[in-house]
DNA sequence: GGCTACGCCTCGTAACGCTAGGTGTAAAGA
DNA sequence: TCTTTACACCTAGCGTTACGAGGCGTAGCC
């Protein structure tokens, strides 16, 4: 798969994951690469910085809390984000529709 | 649409334009207009530096004419940019799909 | 004569995903 | 006991990329 595909789409793919309930960092890496089927796996370094990004810019909140002696950040969809959410799913279908009704394009049938 | 949702995605698209025969590289950029239903609407300084790399990379040939007092290059597939087109393809199949998987996951309905 | 479309080019910028590195706890294995 | 692995968080810097802005030149139309 292509390094960069995945550039414009991660907070689709984030805030659907989300969609579903909280969750922490860890837990959304683990669930992006559960669902897609070990298609995608994030770097913490991916995943942590668009957290951050995506709740600066109010689409989420976040809570600490402590399980097992382990701090945790659960992230949830604030309405925003949930509006953003179905923005982004939009944008898409359009995006990939698009590529598709490019990729299918043949040349025109030899008329004799 | 999402400004980066490109990224990682165009080489596939030109290619895929190219496919169907030898285009300038103005003419690509109209033809993924018209092709995307004025979704595409990529700027020159876009299209023609990634010709000239999928031409570095052996992917593409080019070749210089005139037509009406204009200068034009022509680019066309090798055979090398063939398959690479077809590696993108499958790249990008494996991607939207499992993109759409991730999308169309709901929380496990409620078993009362 | 000026504007638009055609047709090519390149430099600089912003944004993004990711690598690499760091901190700390808990559990399992040697 | 010591070490490794999994869990769980974080950030600075890097490389790639699409794009905006600008530039060059021709043809045709108003």
């Amino acid at each position: 798969m292509n390094r960069e595909a995945l550039k414009g789409h991660l907070d689709l793919l984030i805030l659907s994951v989300l969609a579903d309930g909280p969750l922490h960092g860890y837990a959304v890496i683990d669930e992006l690469r559960t669902r897609s089927g070990e298609v995608f796996d994030l770097a913490e370094g991916t995943v942590y910085p668009v957290l951050h990004r995506l709740e600066v810019a109010g689409h989420l909140s976040s809570e600490w809390g402590e399980v097992g002696g382990r701090r945790r950040r659960s992230y949830r969809l604030t309405r925003a984000g949930s509006a953003r959410l179905e923005q982004q799913r939009a944008s898409w279908q359009l995006f990939s529709a698009s590529v598709n009704t490019v990729l299918r394009r043949k040349p025109w049938p030899s008329t004799p």
